[in-house]
DNA sequence: CCGTAACATTACTGGGTGGTTATATTATGG
DNA sequence: CCATAATATAACCACCCAGTAATGTTACGG
């Protein structure tokens, strides 16, 4: 799990600096994924959303998503068993909150990743007129 | 797609302070959750991190990661779809690289979640004892 | 107690997808 | 050309999983 293996730095074939990197074992492969999949999904993503401004109620959670109880009930379940969410409970009602906002950070990259595309696909859309 | 909304900062209900933030439209969020299907998948992971050394042909792949040729090339497919990986013929041979590092960033935030989750798991043995 | 409200859980089903096997494509050497 | 090597694609199957509908659980109020 810890073991370490070369890897190039500058990408480019240029400047090939070389750092150690942990290797990672099929093993911690699995787990990683196990955990990217928890984000893999529209729905979860808009409850992590909806959590934004503050813990949130079941029911809010219901209402802001537009999904079905039983369903926000079963994704709930999920996130909160990989650790992506804390739950409260207060009487008759579940108070979610995002466990930490490093969950935004994985989200502002992909957002990156996508508005370079857009980028992109733009720019050739402009080179075709 | 740039539509505020308020969020907590502070994470604890004492510091209060608010930011406003990116809201994600439904509408991104699926974009974002078809990224994260990508890499909630062990073996496409295994092909990433296999490509941390350097750029690699599919055979090089598919001895690294000891899947079927055929899968590599729909694993790479598929990477290649989404941007996270580009590739250069040579002849005979097609080699796959990192599109980018930021890949490696996503995977070092999930593994750190999932050592903090093993230390926590393993000190509730220590107190079990 | 009893009814009800909030949430969790179960059983089920349809669509999506990872893996395999077989076949197609592309490029090279003779 | 033809055989072959490297990779891609297609067809297929088994499994997983998101959604739903129904039921279960827990807590409050009267």
């Amino acid at each position: 799990m810890d073991q370490r293996i070369p890897c190039l730095i500058g990408l480019e074939h240029e400047e090939a600096d070389v750092m150690m990197v942990k290797a990672m074992s099929p093993e911690l492969l699995t787990l990683v994924a196990e955990r990217f999949k928890a984000l893999a999904d529209p729905a979860r993503l808009r409850l992590l959303n909806a959590m934004r401004p503050g813990e949130q109620s079941v029911g809010e959670l219901v209402e802001a998503t537009e999904l079905s109880q039983a369903n926000v009930s079963k994704h709930l379940a999920q996130l909160h068993t990989l650790g992506f969410v804390k739950r409260r409970k207060e009487g008759l009602f579940v108070y979610y909150a995002l466990a930490d906002k490093e969950i935004f950070r994985l989200c502002d990259v992909m957002c990156g990743r996508i508005e370079a595309e857009l980028k992109d696909r733009e720019r050739v859309l402009r080179r075709a007129v």
